[in-house]
RNA sequence: GCACCCGUAGCUCAACUGGAUAGAGCAUCUGACUACGAAUCAGAAGGCUAGGAGUUCGAAUCUCUUCGGGUGCACCA
């Protein structure tokens, strides 16, 4: 249990103390009120605002509540110390123990420290990526991969039954032209000279692998045949030959999704009609004719009777369209398809990560979502905005039509994963981020991957001088974590452990918010206070970690240090980066 | 025209989802290296949280509104 919900439950009891002795006596039900830490470390360890939130309750003023509930909490063992300020914050003093426990929760736990239960009974889905298997990954796709793959791994980490899911659209026209651009790579292969590749098509040159591996396994085969005999076979072909590069691109940063599903499969086992008849049955579906579209000029556009679905009656803002004039499928119609399908495999919470320019989609999905599994399911939407990429101070413009579009692998290979990750991870999803080839790899205060990570190699650094000491036996997490820790006291050992004790409120609220990058900033949070301890010892030797003529000083003080790493490490596996231990000028902060 | 997102120190961003005196980094100014790695740290200065109104014990956060920026608004995929 964390200090923070032991000390919830601590005035939890004292306000039911208080009304048991009728001091407090409350006209509803006691409301929710928080524990954390103050805002001002000078204010005490932690504070709550139960005072406050009683006021109404109880029919008295904030202070007077408090002034109730201070003998009672002064009387527990655990807190040290009970004062109110402003306008009713309880604020509490700890004893020293409590801290020095922690360290030891902390080295027992190791990387299970912080793991939370809040999801264990939520079945989600996170389907992020799903680019469309037409090229390979570039810039564009890279930030909302890595917000996808943190955010799977923090809702696991709080308990959360989570998928992490790919969906690729291969049925549409965009795969067409990617077969027909494969067949005409295909016929080079064969010897003929195609010239320039027709504007419409894709113009890459990882194309023509796939043209050559077609002609390697089928010869001349579809030489001189009409379309409508190639197109099925070699657009398969490509399809898969393109999925399985996007997918060694997503393994260079580490991303592995546990299921793929794709379009084409779903159109063909009839789910659509299936899921058509369900809203008919609902009585959703009808005849109708929508308004023109506004804001835009459409000089084509006329009124034409289409099939409907009432998505108004679950809060759009005009029921749309689910077949088109020639009686097939409008657009809208597999993704509702394959919403069902994530509601009929048992996911209630389902995310999709998703670029800022498709901010339409959530409006069309959620009542879709709503319709479809009776308001069981819930649908949320993660939009990333763009990034910006820069080298060399100058902006680099992306763009597939000139052709100087920054791949995945090119940003890897230049910064390493764990660089790339952690640096799409220090902003908020909806704020645009500029990404500066030469900042990230810039080993400075000013670059939060670099401080973080050196905060890491510092304490292997010292663990390093403390093996010439100490045997590797004495220095396990296990071993150190049964010593006293009586001498882990000063005011800024004390700080940075009730650092690390943030640690599952973190993953906690993160979660709750499906919000990855908090794990981001908490870190260098926590890489700012070792270094701030780590710099007393340079101005006072005797608080640096390592104290020759005191052993058990310093294994304290290792135990202390170990206990950073496990933090920093627990932090760095939601990052999906590589904690390093060490850092010299002559190695890369990109692992 | 409508919808969604954003607007916080000169710049880039936080603020634990309604809490106390709105915090960091960069840039500016002061200080700290016979190095458990100073690639760091300590300090100073910097704010009408775009403007206005409301909700309540309490607002950067919620509501309304004005202004400014971004994105989207088809039977396209």
């Amino acid at each position: 249990m964390t200090i923070y919900r032991q000390i919830h439950d601590i005035v939890t009891a004292s306000i039911d103390e208080a009304v048991a002795s009728g001091d407090l006596t409350l006209s509803a039900a006691a409301p929710t009120f928080v524990v954390e830490p103050p805002r001002e470390a000078a204010h005490g360890d932690l504070a709550t605002n139960a005072a406050m939130v009683l006021a109404k309750a109880a029919g008295k003023a904030p202070r007077a509540i408090a002034d109730i509930l201070k003998p009672k909490l002064e009387k527990h063992a655990l807190i040290s110390g009970v004062e109110i300020a402003g306008p009713g914050f309880i604020n509490l003093r700890l004893h020293p123990q409590i801290w020095q426990n922690e360290i030891r929760e902390i080295l027992n736990a190791d990387t299970h420290y912080g793991d939370s239960t809040i999801g264990k009974d939520t079945k989600v889905i996170v389907e992020y990526v799903s680019v469309n298997p037409t090229g390979p990954m570039h810039a564009g796709h890279v930030r909302g991969a890595v917000i996808g793959d943190a955010l799977v791994r923090l809702l696991r980490k709080a308990g959360y039954d989570v998928t992490g899911e790919y969906y690729f659209n291969d049925a549409g026209a965009q795969v067409d032209v990617l077969a027909r651009t494969a067949f005409l790579r295909y016929r080079e292969a064969l010897g003929e000279d195609i010239g320039e590749i027709p504007a419409g098509l894709y113009p890459g040159d990882y194309l023509k692998e796939v043209g050559s591996d077609l002609a390697k396994r089928d010869g001349d085969k579809w030489r001189g045949k009409d379309e409508a005999e190639w197109l099925a076979p070699i657009r398969q072909f490509a399809v898969d030959a393109m999925m399985k590069m996007i997918r060694s691109d997503l393994d260079l940063i580490g991303i592995h999704h546990d299921v793929f599903t794709n379009e084409r499969e779903m159109i063909e086992n009839g789910t659509l009609e299936k899921v058509f008849k369900i809203l008919e049955d609902k009585g959703l579906i009808y005849t109708g004719t929508l308004p023109p579209p506004k804001g835009k000029e459409m000089e084509d556009w006329e009124p034409v009777p289409l099939t409907l679905f009432r998505s108004s009656q679950f809060g759009d803002s005009t029921d749309r369209a689910l077949k088109k004039r020639d009686g097939y499928w409008a657009y809208i119609m597999p993704d509702i398809a394959y919403h069902y399908d994530k509601m009929r495999r048992g996911f209630t919470l389902m995310i999709n990560v998703l670029g800022a320019d498709h901010s339409g989609y959530l409006e069309r999905m959620r009542p879709a979502v709503a319709a479809i599994s009776d308001n069981n399911a819930r649908l949320e939407v993660i939009f990333n905005s763009i990034v910006k990429v820069f080298k060399n101070g100058e902006p680099v413009k992306l763009s597939k039509r000139s052709g100087n579009l920054i791949t995945l692998r090119e940003m890897v290979e230049q910064v390493g994963a764990s660089a790339v990750r952690f640096f799409m991870l220090t902003r908020d999803p909806k704020s645009p981020l500029d990404f500066d080839f030469a900042k990230v790899v810039e080993q400075t205060r000013d670059n939060p991957v670099f401080y973080v990570q050196y905060a890491y190699a510092r304490c292997s650094s010292v663990l390093r001088h403390a093996s010439e000491i100490f045997t590797p036996e004495e220095l396990t997490n296990e071993a150190l974590s049964k010593i006293s820790l009586d001498a882990i006291s000063t005011e800024e050992e004390l700080l940075l452990v009730k650092g690390m004790a943030n640690w599952s409120r973190i993953v906690e609220a993160a979660a709750l918010a499906q919000e990855p990058h908090r794990i981001a900033f908490y870190l260098v949070e926590l890489a700012g206070l070792f270094h701030g301890l780590w710099n007393k010892g340079n101005d006072n030797a005797a608080l640096r970690f390592i104290i020759a003529d005191d052993k058990g000083l310093t294994l304290a003080r290792l135990a202390l240090i170990n206990s950073v790493r496990v933090v920093l490490r627990s932090g760095f596996a939601i990052m999906g980066c590589k904690p390093l231990e060490e850092l010299r000028s002559d190695t890369s902060v990109a692992a």
